[in-house]
DNA sequence: ACATATTCCTGGGGGC
DNA sequence: TGCCCCCAGGAATATG
């Protein structure tokens, strides 16, 4: 399930990779999950460069030179790997896009075994005011500014206001978890009911986690790889999400899984309260 | 303004 | 070996 680590990891792959080639061939493999659909799709692509590849929440964007955008959301199991360029397509494959700059020449492969992703050719316009509906980068607010989007007199919980994408952008089920692990709160918690201090541990706990995620190329708790087909190096690191039952790294009581949010939610009891 | 349920989808694992 | 059922969940949408 890639959030903001693994983004960022494929957004810099792909960046250092993509940027300055033209897009020389689109193959749609398996309609249906890119817009506008089918030929419009690869019209709009066909002979365009990628200027640059950005990122905000959990969105990888192309800039393209006609001032459109390609947004792609991978959800929970999409893929952008680079592939050989007589790669063999699989059941799961969705476009196959080529791509080149002068003698060099790349083969990228959208991949998405649920299919819940999508790629959505968007003008600059549009974009704009999709980015605008979300809350501040976590790493490039300040910790000030991620503490007082958690001061909000609301009855939510904790946890769904860190799942919540316009609160704070790129923060998903395994981070939220990890956030109130290192912050030493509970996820069940009222908003209105956190203190100063601690909603500062959790804006400070926020940077922490996902810079150290972001050092080891992310987390594959399960599909997630990036576009060499690599895992993430910070699942051993995670002390929660996914440890129901081992004992906490802090002070070895076990960890426990409820359900919070329609999401699975893990907690130390006597390190969060 | 909040919660909760439903929807999309497929593979993997447990139970028998 | 093979069913059946449940589970994983980002985010939009509907309902309470």
């Amino acid at each position: 399930m890639p959030e903001l680590p693994e983004v960022e990891t494929v957004r810099r792959q792909l960046s250092r990779e993509l940027s300055g080639m033209t897009i020389t061939s689109v193959a749609i493999l398996r309609s249906g999950r890119e817009a506008p659909s089918g030929v419009d799709f690869e019209q709009a692509l066909l002979g365009r460069m990628i200027e640059a590849v950005e990122r905000r929440a959990k969105v990888i964007v192309w800039r393209l030179n006609d001032g459109n955008r390609v947004l792609v959301h991978l959800k929970m199991t999409g893929r952008l790997v680079f592939v050989a360029p007589d790669y063999a397509p699989m059941k799961h494959d969705r476009i196959i896009f080529a791509c080149a700059r002068g003698e060099e020449a790349r083969t990228l492969l959208w991949a998405d075994v649920r299919q819940f992703g999508f790629m959505k050719i968007v003008s600059e316009e549009a974009y704009a005011v999709i980015a605008s509906a979300y809350g501040p980068e976590p790493l490039e607010a300040s910790v000030e500014m991620l503490a007082q989007r958690l001061d909000r007199g609301s009855s939510r919980s904790l946890k769904t206001a860190l799942l919540d994408q316009s609160v704070i952008a790129g923060i998903g089920n395994i981070y939220a978890d990890e956030i109130c692990h290192r912050a030493g709160v509970l996820p069940t918690r009222r908003l209105a009911s956190l203190s100063a201090e601690e909603r500062w541990r959790l804006a400070d706990a926020m940077q922490t986690v996902l810079r150290e995620s972001l050092a080891q190329q992310g987390t594959s708790a399960n599909d997630y790889v990036d576009t060499r087909g690599e895992r993430g190096g910070f699942l051993e690191f995670l002390r929660v999400y996914q440890r129901t039952g081992d004992p906490c790294s802090s002070c070895g009581t076990k960890i426990e899984r409820i359900v919070l949010a329609q999401r699975s939610t893990h907690y130390c009891p006597h390190c969060q309260s």
